[in-house]
DNA sequence: CCCAAAAACTTTAGTGCTAAAGTAATTGCG
DNA sequence: CGCAATTACTTTAGCACTAAAGTTTTTGGG
């Protein structure tokens, strides 16, 4: 009954969204880029040769959304994007001076988000908010697993 | 240092995505309608009469999201709407039967979802979590004002 | 009483995601 | 070797949200 008496859910998705909003505020202030658009940048740094599937999966999500973040990140021209030549379904996708630049602010002005986040819990309460939602999220995202 | 460490932000923001996914799983296959739907159908059942600033505010969102959702609710036959007498700006809404019954039948199927958190969580977790939720929550939901 | 401000809702444009179906390139089995 | 399955990406349709600007109704101060 524990999860019904606190709004689990509902206060889970609203934290999200609040912390999204915050976090886009600052980023789109600091570096003109979203949280969502920042992330897919600084992944695009750390893999390198970076394809659009590898982006994906590292952000768990599925590959029609990467087509349509990249498609937005082009636009914006932070991005670039060149068929691998050992395999021609493939992207490679790298940054643009821009899109570095981008990224560079980005990373510094998400510390003000981790920053607003320790400020209301200590170390230890920090590593159990961790350990809960990662518990929740294994057990919710089985889809074809599950025994219960 | 901390929400760093652990990828909060990620963890949160993916949690909340994962747990979304199966809730709406749940209560699509149990109840025909999405989580966020059957929010509004509880909202409506239990405001009454309920006007859309009135849900919009209770679940923390704008009157345009509002406008959108009950468009779609009325279009699925689950929601009816007429005119407040004493105020003709407003909509009074109202659950059609179908929207009694989808109402009824998500609320069931929600149990799930909670039984699937408590499942993970002893009371205790429970409650730190739904507390350090709120914490971040009141930090970042300032917009106007914030000290720090 | 009247008109400006406020309130309730709508519209439009944009972000960001999913799911399902489609295209083109690659791979592996018979 | 050739064709069927798989892989990487795209397209389309839909959900759910925000922000900004617009419409209509109500209200309150001069």
């Amino acid at each position: 009954m524990s999860a019904k008496t606190h709004k689990l859910y509902f206060l889970l998705q609203t934290t999200a969204a609040a912390l999204k909003r915050a976090a886009d505020d600052a980023l789109i202030d600091g570096a003109g880029v979203t949280a969502a658009q920042a992330a897919v940048l600084g992944l695009i740094d750390s893999n390198r040769p970076a394809s659009q599937k590898r982006i994906a999966g590292q952000l768990r999500q599925n590959e029609s959304a990467m087509t349509q973040m990249v498609t937005r990140l082009i636009a914006m021209g932070l991005v670039a994007r060149s068929r691998a030549d050992h395999d021609k379904r493939q992207w490679q996708l790298t940054l643009t001076p821009a899109g570095e630049r981008a990224k560079a602010e980005a990373r510094a002005a998400f510390a003000a988000v981790n920053a607003a986040m320790d400020a209301v819990m200590d170390g230890d309460t920090a590593a159990c908010l961790a350990a809960t939602l990662d518990a929740i999220f294994q057990k919710v995202e089985t889809r074809t697993a599950g025994p219960d």
